[in-house]
This record gives C-alpha cells, structure tokens and sequence, in this order.
DNA sequence: TTGTAGGCGTTATCAT
DNA sequence: ATGATAACGCCTACAA
C-alpha cells in the first residue's frame, strides 16, 4: 500500500533474470549478438513482472521520443480532421505517437505551439501550408526538427511540402463556368489572411476570369469566415448586386453549402439560375441536390503520405522535396449552362 | 558546422550568468526565494542565449511530462474532431500538450494504443464510452494514470465520467414520434458492438416504444456503418417492408441524412409521407430541408470539460466522479405527424 | 538566498 | 556474447 505503485525497472528485470542491465537493454531494442539462452530468460522476466519501458527516460538516453506534431489551422474543418485521421493511422503504424495542436490561422499562435512542441520534445512536426512567420522556420532550424508542410504547392527551398495545386483546379473551375457561358461570376471565399491555400484558390478564380476577358469586380468577392450560415449570408448579399451573378465559385464546400441553401431559400434554382462550385469534396458534396461541382482534395492521402515521408526523412532517408497530388474537379449538376444562354438559344 | 546543431544547456545558461544550475533552475520554474538581481540576471542569459528547457529531460527529473492522451473511435465522425477541437483548446491553456490515437471501434487496438501512449509517457488519458477491455482498466491502474471517460452516462465507480444521457434523448425521440400518431416506427443505427453509446440509443428507441404498446421487430431495426450512403441503403431495405414504416429513428445525423436522401429519391415527401430523427445536431443538421429533429450533443464543452476536470485530477483536487451535460432534443420539420392520422383526420 | 551533488531510468561505450 | 559504467539534461533535497 506504498504511495508509489511500484513499478519495476529495467534493473528489476537484470536481477529477476540474473543478468546485467545492459543485456535487458539490448534484448528489449532487439539488438545483434544475444544469445537465445539470454534472450528468453529475460524476455521470462519481463514477462513476469509486467515490465514496461519507461519512454521518457529511453527518450533522454536515446534523444528519440518516437512522436510528432501536428500544427493545423482548426479540427473543425472536417478535411483536417480526415487529414489527421490519415496521418495517425499511418504514423501508428511506423510506430509513431501523434501531437497534435491548432491555432485557427493565428499564426502567432502557431509559433507558440510549435514551440511548446519542441520544447516537449518531437522527433518531427507537420505544418500545413505556406503561409507562416519567420520565427517558425528559425525555430525549426535552431532545433533541427525535421518538418514537412502540406496543401500547397509552392516550390520553395524552405519548405519540403506534400501538397496540391490550390490555383489550377480553382482556374479549372472557373473555365468550366465561362465555357457553360457565364459572364457573371462571383467569388465567396474564406479569409485570405495567413492562408495561402485560400488566396491560391482565389487567384485561379481570377486568373481564370481575366484570361477569359471578365474582371472580377471588388463586390463580387465576397470574404466570410467558415461556415454554412456564412455562406448564406454571402450569397443574400451578392444577390442585391444588379446584374445579379450567375454563378458562384465558393472557396470550400461549406460555404457552397451555403451558398446552395441560401439561393433555394430566394427560389433560385440550382444550375437553371445559379451555378455553384465548391472546393475540397466533403462527403456530403456528391449527396446534395443538385450534387456539388468541386475539387477532390485528396486529404487521406496526404496524411498517410506525409506519415511515410517524415518517417523516411526522420530516418535520415532521402526524400522528394515536393510532391504533389492530384486535385482534380469534379463537375457534377450543381453547375449548368448560364441563365442567358439557356434563355437566348 | 558540427553535427550536433550546439544547443545550449541549462549549464550554459548557468556559466553565463555565472550562478549555479540550481538558481538557473529555479528561475526557470519561478521558485521562491529567488532574489529579482539573481532572477533578472538569470532571465538576460537565458534569452540570449535562446535557451529553451530540455522537455524529456525535465519529466524525467520531474516525472510529469506535460502531455495527457486522447483515445477516440475515429476522428471521421466531426461530432469527435469538435470535442478534440475543444478539448486541445483548453489543455493548451492549461500547458499541456494532446496526443491523439484512433482506435476505430476496435477495443483490442484501444488497448495497445494505451499501452503506447503508457510507454511514451503521459500525465493523464481520456476515453470515450464505457466499454473497454479489462486489459485497459488493469493498465491504468497499474501505472496509476489519471483518466476521464465521456459521451456516456453510466454510473461505475471504475470509470470517472463527463458525459450525457444517451437513452434519455433517444427515448423522447421516440415518444415524440409516437404522439406525433406514428405506430410504424423503424430504427437505423450504428454497429452496437463495442459501443455503448449506439447501444444506449437503440435501448432508449425500443424502451419508449414499449412502453407505447409498439414492439420494435428485428426486421425493423437495420444496422450499418456510419456513412451518407450507408443511411440511404438502410431506408431502401426498409422501404421493402410492408406496411412502411412511417418514421425512421437513426442513430446519428450522418445515418438520418442518408435516410433523407433515399427518402427523396424514393418520392417520399418528409415529413409526410415519412418522418426522420438523427442524432447529434451536427451543424448542417439546421440546414438541411426539412431541418433535422435531433439530439443537440455537447461535443464542445464536453472538451473542455474534459480538460479542466482532467487537469484538476492530475493535480490531486477532488473533482466529481460523474458530471453530467445536457443533450436536449431539438424538434424540427423532418418530424411530423403519422400520414395515417392525417388522411384518417 | 544560493550552491553542491545525487538521482530520475535507459542507452551506449568500453572492456572482458 | 556479456557486464560495468558513464552519459542523457534537469530537478531538488541538503548544505552553506
């Protein structure tokens, strides 16, 4: 009845099996040159006893803690959260533990995070996107964390990143509109601030529409936080504009959902009135009615990808740089001919 | 251009300051009796040096480690991202880090993911549910790990909880159906094994319609995994049955949205021709048309909750070993009245 | 108030 | 193949 719930060491071990410390070591990392004689009368020690490493102190010998970090933006974005799934599932497997922290694109927030997971000792860490301050990669060099970003795709020496184009399917988008004969387009997307994802995907909108000829006027691009009720709300405003959009390109799926919900509620019907694209591919997006033309970002793929890639690097492997994934549009009927079109024909 | 990128040592901060290892120490986790000349000199040194503590070596001098562990089903279902979401939130705040593993209703893998998070070392662990593994009970105790369960309102005196009533809600769901004149009521809901929650639901579903005079058949109650489309075949398969059922309970939201997708693809107009109930007021449940009757989870607070209460334990207060939260049923238009009360009226 | 020295539980480098 | 023993980096009685 000691306070102390008495669990054994691995010096309890040596002398249950009458052998040295150190040949408990090896045998528990598994290590060359030990006899079977050894091995099985301290594997019967360990046995009996119930003998379990104590990770923190085989952490300061072997200056290996056999975890990693994650920093993202938020959990309550359902494509992190798949992301992370991937990535713990994988990591687990290489038999890694996750840490995991959020700082809502605050990235000052991300910094202090990120220092109190080096402080608390990883063996690597995951950063999603480009955007970050300076003090991040200085922290990361200062302690040589080995580090990998993701969802991006910019080539940039600083930042080994396992990502997606943003911009190119967002173009794709665009031109999938124009072709259906749209002219007047607008944009509902998240804020841009510190997010390079979402201002990736507003410059393909853009780019898409000037090279077609259509500039994207400031009241068509509508910024609003996260959310389906956000969305809503931006499509309400865009259409007081006169002429009213014909189509709306969202910057995530959620806020199309809104978008989606908003214009039924105005009697708009969806494409015949209004054509709306989403980003990301959410479960729900191909269950809607009509279902949701979007981009299919693969973020299973990237956590498991990014689990294998860090793990290799940790290992002192050699890895790409850069790699990137498919995110390609998927055009399902929330996206049709344009109103005029359909009326002038 | 050494291998070892030289960090420095609580020894170096020492020798720059010239004061001893113990004042630097002390300084650092602002002991008292510190004189502010000592503490102040001791501060200068540390920032220039950009000194940043040991963490494994820290808990292992300590033995706290600053970390608490997090073993949820999976991190697919957002109701589990939102509680990770709040209770990461409030460890941070508290200086604790959060690790994170899934065990996807496997309680064998629930067991050696403790076991990892045991091994790797952390200061507390929080579980959902109430079934578990002997196994998982007999490691915590044996390496006396402060642990907190959630999501489940059973009273055991082996498992400290933070949690909600299940059957409560699920019962007034049905009940609600009933008045509502529905007789033929079906269930669609979640594998029940190695979940108590799902089972707690099912339990509540069937207790309310016996006591109405209904017996819930075999034939009327479907189980499937947790998925849009999943729900869409369960409402197909019941929708074979004759008489149709009037009204499906569902086990969660995810499972009633597919329910509702069916229903509309199969003509049925909702609620009247069929009335659908989830579970969990995810946030798209309010959007959907009609909105979704269902049970407002605290996924939340229950987070914070967690951590708050957690925390407290781990530093030895004395916190409730059951508290229970809110999970109120909220009515909306996917509930309506039986269609034969309505024709017959 | 400040300093000295031993300990936290393993691993790893030497010998043997 | 096996065994001593010195790190690993910090905390904390205990001493001054």
């Amino acid at each position: 009845m000691t306070k102390s719930s008495q669990r054994f060491l691995l010096e309890d071990v040596a002398r249950a099996a009458a052998v040295s410390t150190a040949s408990v070591s090896r045998v528990l990392n598994n290590a060359p040159h030990v006899s079977e004689r050894l091995r099985s009368r301290v594997q019967a020690a360990i046995d009996e006893l119930g003998y379990v490493p104590h990770g923190t102190a085989r952490a300061l010998a072997t200056r290996r803690v056999g975890a990693i970090a994650a920093l993202v933006p938020t959990l309550d974005n359902p494509i992190f959260s798949t992301m992370i799934e991937g990535l713990e599932r994988r990591l687990k497997w290489h038999d890694y533990r996750l840490l995991i922290a959020t700082y809502h694109y605050d990235l000052q927030d991300e910094v202090e995070a990120l220092r109190g997971m080096i402080q608390q000792g990883v063996d690597g860490t995951i950063l999603v996107g480009h955007d970050h301050l300076a003090e991040t990669l200085r922290l990361l060099a200062l302690h040589d964390v080995p580090y990998l970003s993701c969802w991006h795709a910019t080539r940039d020496p600083d930042w080994p990143t396992i990502g997606f184009e943003n911009a190119t399917p967002a173009c794709q988008l665009a031109e999938h509109l124009v072709m259906l004969g749209h002219r007047d387009i607008a944009v509902v997307c998240a804020p841009t601030t510190s997010n390079d994802r979402a201002r990736a995907r507003l410059k393909g909108f853009r780019q898409a529409l000037e090279s077609a000829g259509i500039s994207l006027a400031p009241e068509h691009v509508v910024t609003v936080e996260y959310g389906i009720a956000e969305g809503s709300l931006a499509l309400e405003r865009l259409m007081r504009l006169t002429p009213r959009p014909s189509a709306i390109l969202c910057g995530n799926d959620t806020l199309a959902f809104g978008v989606m919900l908003a214009a039924q509620k105005l009697g708009l019907r969806i494409p015949e009135d209004l054509s709306v694209t989403g980003f990301d591919d959410l479960p729900q997006a191909r269950f809607m009615t009509p279902a949701l033309t979007t981009v299919a970002v693969p973020a299973a793929d990237i956590g498991t990808c990014l689990a294998d890639t860090l793990v290799a690097r940790m290992k002192g492997q050699n890895v790409p740089h850069y790699q990137q994934m498919e995110a390609p549009i998927v055009i399902r009927g929330s996206t049709g001919p344009a109103p005029d079109v359909a009326t002038s024909s």
